[in-house]
DNA sequence: GTCTATATAATGATAGAC
DNA sequence: GTCTATCATTATATAGAC
């Protein structure tokens, strides 16, 4: 095998994106921040200060607060749309396919809480800046395939079909992600679990038989 | 019938509570405002502009832009009390009792939605004041009074046993009020046709018997 | 009840030394 | 990669005239 020589991300993480370690020790403080005081309670110097630098110090790695926060959507939205795209490849049955899409969002409330958190709270400020077009992009995307599978399934028998498709996707959507506002990843109650009474819940109701 | 006198509210508005109707409407133009852009990312001289006045005029009427949001957010909660309250004391099915709550709610997004959208966006960042502890206090109530209504259904055969109290509240809490986010007073969506979908799916669930 | 004028403090960001 | 020092801007809030 020929090692063909490339150009290293590493070594100048400047500002480009891609980068040290450093740099996402960085955005994991901002991150934390961002979710739990909110982007715009959140000062720089705050984050400087979790970092133990000073804050003209944080503008070698970024150009701005609101670079932060774009890095930190832009890594969680990417990966949450792979996991989904994943996970419509191997379910066909639209029922399973539902359930497993929301055991893949309870996933990333482990992962990604903060970058969760700051994309339901922040998305409608960050919005109107054109840096963050995406976040609308993403929601658009994220609709469409949700919407696909809740159709499929009321075409093949398995949904009711008076259901209103949106509202229902609305539904899930925000009794998934709201979550985590509340989600407490030492609790006792687990993501696991969490996912699973919210399944139960969405497909069967909650009165008796 | 002997016109007793008594000491009116009006005529010295000043900065106390209970006031004229220029402080009403004021209120309701802050409200508007921190619903739509955040109560932090709105300025005090924004509100003034929207009222036609200069930011300095508004602390005639308010001590603070934080007591904008503080008289605002005291106003809807203690409705919103009452009128659940009222359907407890109307409603003993827990069934009924649990629709005739979530149809109450919705019923407040027309009427209350600007102060729905602070309690629901604002609260984690303004429970940090003193002032504002009222709102952990409400929550609290609400949690209880809904986590009853749940409880008696489970006790009297009505909902399924297996169900978490805790968790279904919270489902149906955030299902409930993060509505606002995306409601649209003059949308083909009404509160009602929204309400009475959600009651369904949330009773009998989505998947088809 | 509103305006004029301004105090005061905090914030995001920059330039250059180390 | 961090620090020193600091700028420019913006924000809430105040005092007193009208």
């Amino acid at each position: 095998m020929v090692a063909t020589k490339r150009l290293s991300t590493r070594g100048r993480a400047g500002r480009e994106s891609g980068g040290s370690e450093r740099r996402a020790e960085l955005l994991a403080i901002a991150a934390e921040l961002f979710a739990t005081r909110g982007f715009l309670a959140t000062t720089v110097r705050e984050i400087a200060d979790e970092a133990g630098i000073l804050s003209g110090s944080l503008y070698h790695h970024f150009d701005s607060k609101e670079s932060m926060a774009e890095e930190i959507l832009r890594g969680f939205l990417e990966e949450q749309k792979q996991a989904y795209e994943q996970v419509l490849r191997e379910n066909d049955d639209p029922r399973e396919a539902i359930a497993e899409l929301i055991r893949v969002s309870f996933r990333a409330m482990q992962r990604d809480r903060a970058a969760i958190a700051i994309f339901q709270n922040e998305s409608q400020y960050l919005s109107q800046f054109d840096r963050f077009a995406f976040l609308r992009q993403s929601a658009h995307d994220f609709e469409r395939l949700w919407t696909r599978v809740l159709q499929d399934g009321q075409r093949r028998g398995v949904f009711r079909t008076d259901l209103n498709v949106r509202l229902a996707y609305r539904f899930i959507r925000d009794m998934v992600w709201t979550t985590v506002h509340w989600y407490n990843p030492r609790g006792k109650l687990t993501a696991n679990v969490i996912a699973e009474q919210y399944i139960q819940i969405l497909c069967e109701g909650i009165v008796a038989q």
